[in-house]
DNA sequence: TGCCCGATTGACAACGATGTCAAACCTAGT
DNA sequence: ACTAGGTTTGACATCGTTGTCAATCGGGCA
């Protein structure tokens, strides 16, 4: 009623199952079998029990429960991400959480940032919780810190990133053809001078991602010596200063290919603010909010994080229902999106 | 070693204290104060566990830990938010897993879609395995079934929309001030014939955001009765479609207020389908990202989802750690972001 | 030498639930 | 009326850990 009221803390102790047994006059078992919805309990006692626990607003303690139950199954995931904040995250997030709703799973996320330390933390961090499975993006050069999990028969699938060092299941792009894609693409319309502009080389799909376009390029005959390919670009303003020097410099790109989503938005800032928008190619690598109105819309190789999620889900949740065939590396398609920045052909000047 | 290797499900069985405890040649009790950092144990004891815990990759298991310590703290957050896939959510989220990391503290996440349903069962779900506090945004008319859990002293703050029948804390933008400001900055460049394209009539800050609207309007004398006001939109398709009909129809509107991003990136389409996007003034509530590289840019009222997730997170740790005085309902202030959308002025024609 | 006191250690109960098992209770068939 | 066989129920041990408490050990000091 008043605002104390709610910082009364630790008032009432939360009821337990016994509290319940007691209330309705029944042993706590019964209670148990009513609660878990065991057979061979009369409607009478069903509903005296049903009545306690909502009298109580009883909530079963679904850890204590566990340490007993001989599936020990917390119903419970650990996901690791870029960063939630990241579109791309939060897709893939999002398609996790649907498949693990509908079965009753909760999700925990945690967000990498790119940096292995966070990755054993956060790892860690969910083993002593006891997840009954993991889908990881990792910044690891190596998981061979997973093997005794992988042992004990945790599931853990790797979305986005494939492991090194370590058997287990994995669902990723298709980055390097995506990759070739985009080059491709840009290679047809006239360019042969294509920037790269890529994410840190200790990221695996950044590295694959590079491979493709510059094979791409090297089977299209393009001279590789002085393309400008720079990596290690890990933010919009990173991005943008380096495409902001190359416009500047000399003999400047008259294509760009931007290798992630944040690089790209960055390229487009940079683009605008010398007016070369319509006149330098760009193709973006992962798709991006509001790409289709920008003047010209931003043509992209779209990535599809609903299925990486959903796929990384079920996968999971095969193997904790048994399935143990062999580990399968799933690789999703890219999509080329035109919206005319890609299609920005080589200038006749 | 081969891929089977992984598939053994359930090999070994997950070391236990009490394994650590034999094979170091020690009690139990002195593996859980060499664990836990409990003083009183000599250099030499400490390493003979703690070699012996990396023999086995021992990880302790927090919830049963948990059954036993008299804080009965979980080290584990709730969040409900719109849904982890949209960017504000997702800066949200953020903000409170970081603070949440800096404690040690994981976060389970969990997606509304403005499904009361859907509010029950992830907040049974959190309740279910313990977590220490709860940061919910809300889709249900009233929240008093979260009293009894209130009472037992559990933090429950609320964030993005405000709570209805229950004392709690709560983070909030300043949705009406947030729309007065647009609605005024349109009136400044001369527009009175503004559209409001809203949410879902049922959310709390979707109502906020019409009044503060619609309030402005009056105040400045604007006869509100033929005022094209829509609400009910809760994706792009719906708010585009609105919006073209209201474009093609009689008398259509000179400035558009919209008041979601979601709405704002429905309202971007269909204005460029029309090629309207030059003559009729724009403002949206809530920032889109890529909305200064549009042409004309995105005028916006911004939100601090950063800042909300970061204050909803304190102030449950704050509750956490024995705070309790009264519950606050706290503010957080919005910023109008002029690129231009907004500032078109009404067409002389 | 004997005693006191602090440091170190481990036995044991307990946390809230479920699995096991046996007791109590029916019902139907003779 | 009595028994077989199924249904309903609860006592108790147990899951992996921590809190309590008592036992042991090793000085330091009278």
């Amino acid at each position: 009623m008043t605002s104390l009221s709610a910082q009364e803390a630790g008032n009432r102790p939360r009821p337990t199952m016994r509290q319940v047994a007691e209330l309705a006059g029944v042993g706590i078992k019964t209670v148990s079998r009513v609660i878990n919805g065991e057979p061979n309990v009369t409607p009478e006692t069903t509903q005296r029990v049903l009545d306690a626990a909502r009298a109580l607003d009883y909530q079963p303690d679904l850890h204590a429960g566990n340490l007993r139950r001989t599936d020990r199954r917390t119903r419970t995931l650990g996901l690791l991400v870029g960063s939630v904040d990241n579109p791309f995250s939060g897709a893939v997030h999002r398609a996790v959480e649907d498949a693990a709703a509908e079965r009753g799973v909760a999700v925990f996320a945690s967000s990498l940032d790119d940096d292995p330390e966070r990755e054993r933390q956060a790892v860690a961090a969910f083993l002593r919780r006891r997840v009954d499975g993991l889908i990881l993006t990792t910044a690891t050069a190596n998981q061979t810190y997973l093997e005794p999990e992988l042992q004990r028969g945790t599931p853990i699938v790797f979305v986005d990133r494939e492991p090194s060092g370590i058997e287990t299941d994995a669902v990723v792009s298709d980055n390097a053809g995506g990759a070739a894609r985009a080059a491709e693409h840009l290679l047809a319309h006239g360019h042969q001078r294509i920037a790269y502009l890529g994410d840190l080389h200790s990221i695996q799909t950044a590295r694959e991602r590079r491979r493709g376009f510059l094979d791409a390029l090297d089977r299209a005959r393009v001279p590789l010596d002085d393309l400008p390919v720079i990596e290690d670009l890990h933010d919009q303003a990173a991005a943008r200063d380096a495409l902001l020097r190359l416009l500047d410099g000399p003999n400047p790109p008259t294509a760009v290919f931007s290798a992630q989503n944040l690089i790209t938005i960055g390229a487009l800032h940079a683009l605008r603010e010398r007016g070369r928008q319509r006149d330098t190619a760009l193709v973006g690598f992962d798709d991006v909010e509001l790409a289709d109105l920008l003047e010209p819309g931003v043509t992209v190789v779209a990535q599809h994080p609903e299925d990486l999620g959903r796929i990384a889900a079920e996968r999971v949740f095969e193997r904790l229902d048994g399935n143990n065939s062999p580990s399968q590396r799933i690789v999703v398609g890219t999509t080329l999106i035109m919206r005319g920045s890609g299609e920005i052909p080589l200038a006749s000047a």
